[in-house]
DNA sequence: CTGCACATGTTTTTT
DNA sequence: ACATGTGCAG
């Protein structure tokens, strides 16, 4: 045993290694990236077992499958089978896994469906149009984001209705009866015996806190150590889940959470770092023990160093010095291009140039952008040029249309209550059932307080309808009747024929209807490869090892991606910043490098929302091993229309001495195009507004410049000893000029700002003379 | 009830 | 650009 254990604590470095030891108490590790984060939560739970505990008594929580799948990967190498038994998974997944077992205790059905967005949204969109609300002004997205948000934040719509503030919000936002929508909301989910994501952990939540039959105890004996993965992007709600397992008189509290304050990407969707905080605050009186990985093992000192740059100018941080002992290496290409097309050029020629300089394969290369909808010019150009590439993100393969369509028919089988399945696949294919009939229907439940399903037997109908009506009931309870037969994929082939779904399909020859039979088919081919494996995907969920349909819809309603497993090939990846998260690549493209699209326009009028895009950025720098090359256009596509954007702020904070630029690809005059680009943009301005056009704008870092009256000056207008203007530092005085001819570089003294000296290079900088 | 023409609104994303 | 949603004629 002391040998197993001296195999894998020798693999670790001081820091890892003590964290890997302090099993027991509070933990919090805050892990920089690159820094051997996994293989310490990996280690530990070897080490949790190693020292007698058994596997089920580990509770493990991640946010993607992938990170599960990876971790459970990993543990098993260190102890065997075992790590079968330990309790890894994603939240919702382990989450949905107790509920299947508990939920008839808070008032759901054990087979409860799980709504996805799509399906909320649609359920949303029916309360609306129940309370005859308008679409434009209770915006489904928002009312969405709401709803979650009182969910994440322990908000149910009692407590909604009662709250000050919240109603006081929605009347500014001229939407008073977010609350009754709430109370609907909620009510039909029930009724439809159907939970979203946010009930997942809300719900279980509510049985903990309920404690029907002791079923908190019970949860809390279970779980002796719990670890949390990627805690800053942990929500309210789930830390109150966490705290309820560990918190309790004479717990161990052995709790581990590890995380990357500057790594935090999902603020957007309730996220909090509070989290983070509030941690070290709430187990402080019981020991905790606090480690922090500050060695990076990833990337090369230039990218460290700037990606350390980059983050300093946000404001509240958990203090760390990230490094590194890789050497100095490359420094960070940057690229400027006239065009998304030559962006797209350039960068495909640099991959080339890597793949024969620095023997790189296809797989060491990542491009990451912020927008998925930027893919399209770099797949152009390395399709043209015979590199291999893979795109990851978009749409899913369960969210595609013609793959709901068939799993609603599933859905519905299993329970006929979910009405969102129902009204999906009531009148598809073609039965004569339109939206009047569905109307009634809707309208009929609601009064009488029943599913629609139901509604289907007891509505009074005469006329045409009522006949399709039975017809589809007579349908759907044959399919129901099927759902535990020990055979899926006979029930699931059956439905797919009996619904009429094939035949519909088969119908549509276009390439699209072609592709959508293909997906159709693939997800029977799902159905058949469940059927005779003996585990479920690796999915919680399912309960026994009974093969149905049943047991397969609830085993893939928390899978995303289908096809993760046969990304094997020599390709190069194409994805967005946020899918890049806790990947590494020897060599990275960060492209689009923007005011507007990265940062971008949606996040950049608050100091949060800059913030965040700045932790995305360096999440996207902290990728790169080996090779960063940054890139931005002057001009690119953008909704159909030409765009004109200037360089990302996110530019000038990196000092220049980690950079080359690129020469560019006319080489000729191109400095000088640059200048009267510039010069055309301030002479634009005029002399009118040059002269105090700038106040202090509450919501940007302090000494922000409001940017709707900032007008840069052209380059060569700088000079030592000027006092000057810059978009975010505010107001500084130009210390010295240095630097290549056609890349002067200025260093900057910022009296507002915490590191007040600052080195930046005027081809990018964005500098107003004040005098 | 169905199908087509026009209008609209665009981040990021896991579950 | 493009996908999705709404309104109206058949």
């Amino acid at each position: 045993m002391s040998n197993a254990k001296s195999t894998y604590l020798d693999e670790l470095n001081k820091v890892q290694r003590a964290a890997v030891e302090a099993t027991d108490g509070p933990v919090l590790v805050v892990a920089g990236p690159g820094s051997g984060k996994t293989r310490v939560l990996t280690y530990r739970i070897a080490h949790i077992i190693e020292k007698g505990a058994k596997p089920w008594e580990v509770l493990a929580l991640t946010f993607t499958n992938k990170a599960a799948r990876e971790m459970k990967e990993r543990i098993s190498k260190v102890v065997g089978n075992s790590a079968d038994r330990i309790w890894a998974g994603t939240f919702h997944s382990i989450f949905a896994r107790i509920l299947r077992q508990e939920a008839p205790k808070i008032g759901y059905p054990s087979n409860f469906t799980i709504y996805d967005s799509e399906d909320t949204k649609s359920v949303i969109k029916a309360v609306l149009k129940e309370m005859n609300l308008s679409t434009d002004v209770y915006n489904p997205n928002s009312v969405r984001a709401r709803i979650s948000s009182a969910k994440s934040n322990l908000i149910p719509p009692a407590l909604y209705e009662k709250d000050k503030e919240l109603r006081e919000q929605d009347n500014m936002a001229k939407r008073p009866y977010m609350h009754e929508i709430y109370k609907r909301y909620v009510a039909r989910c029930k009724r439809s015996g159907a939970m979203d994501f946010d009930d997942l952990l809300y719900r279980l939540y509510e049985l903990l806190h309920r404690n029907p039959d002791g079923v908190r105890e019970k949860y809390q004996q279970r779980f002796k150590y719990v670890l949390v993965d990627e805690f800053q992007d942990t929500n309210h709600l789930q830390y109150s889940i966490v705290k309820k397992l560990v918190v309790y008189d004479g717990s161990p509290r052995n709790i581990c959470v590890v995380g990357d304050d500057a790594q935090s990407i999902y603020a957007f969707r309730g996220a909090t770092i509070q989290n983070m905080l509030d941690f070290e605050n709430d187990f402080k009186p019981h020991g905790i023990q606090v480690f922090k990985l500050e060695q990076n093992y990833r990337s090369t000192e230039h990218i460290v160093q700037a990606a350390n740059q980059v983050i300093t100018n946000n404001r509240r941080q958990i203090q760390k010095e990230i490094w590194s002992n890789k050497g100095g290496g490359q420094r960070i290409k940057l690229i400027r291009a006239r065009t998304d097309s030559e962006e797209g050029k350039r960068i495909a020629d640099t991959i080339l140039e890597q793949k024969n300089r620095n023997h790189l394969a296809n797989s060491d290369i990542a491009i990451l952008y912020r927008t998925n909808a930027q893919s399209r010019v770099f797949e152009e150009y390395l399709r043209r040029y015979n590199i291999a590439y893979k795109i990851y993100g978009g749409l899913s393969f369960y969210q595609r249309k013609e793959v709901k369509d068939l799993l609603a028919y599933f859905r519905l089988a299993v329970n006929p209550k979910d009405e969102e399945a129902l009204r999906r696949v009531i009148n598809y294919p073609k039965r004569a059932i339109g939206p009047s009939t569905v109307d009634k229907l809707s309208e009929f439940a609601g009064q009488q307080d029943i599913t629609m399903w139901e509604a289907i037997a007891q509505l009074p109908l005469t006329n045409r309808a009522a006949a399709s009506l039975q017809t589809f009931s007579t349908l759907i309870k044959d399919f129901s009747s099927k759902v535990n037969d020990p055979d899926p994929y006979a029930t699931a082939d059956y439905i797919a024929r009996r619904s009429g779904l094939l035949d519909t399909l088969r119908k549509d020859t276009t390439v699209e209807g072609i592709g959508r039979l293909e997906n159709v088919n693939a997800l029977l081919d799902g159905v058949k490869n469940f059927s005779e494996s003996d585990d479920t995907f690796g999915q919680e969920g399912t309960e026994g090892d009974e093969k149905t349909l049943a047991s397969y819809i609830q085993s893939i309603a928390l899978l995303t991606d289908f096809d993760e497993k046969n990304d094997n090939g020599d390709h190069v990846t194409l994805m967005s910043v946020h899918a890049a998260k806790g990947l590494e690549f020897s060599s990275v493209f960060v492209v689009g490098l923007e005011e507007k699209l990265f940062p971008s326009f949606m996040s950049m009028d608050t100091i949060d929302g800059l913030d965040e895009e700045r932790r995305l950025f360096y999440v996207a720098i902290t990728r790169a091993e080996s090779f960063l090359t940054l890139t931005y256009a002057d001009s690119r596509y953008q909704y159909g229309q030409m765009r004109y954007n200037q360089a990302s702020r996110f530019l000038e904070e990196i000092d220049p001495k980690h950079m080359d630029i690129a020469s560019p690809l006319g080489t000729k005059g191109n400095s000088t195009r640059i200048e009267s680009r510039m010069g055309d943009d301030a002479s634009g301005a005029g002399g009118a507004s040059v002269k105090g056009h700038f106040k202090k704008a509450a919501n940007l870092r302090g000494p922000a410049v409001d940017p709707k009256t900032f007008r840069p000056s052209p380059m060569s207008e700088i000079q030592a000893g000027m006092k000057v203007l810059h978009l975010s530092f505010g107001e500084g005085k130009v210390l010295s000029l240095d630097g290549a001819k056609d890349n002067p570089v200025a260093t900057i003294f910022f009296q507002q700002i915490d590191n007040p000296q600052r080195r930046i290079m005027l081809k990018f900088a964005k500098l107003q003379v004040v005098e």
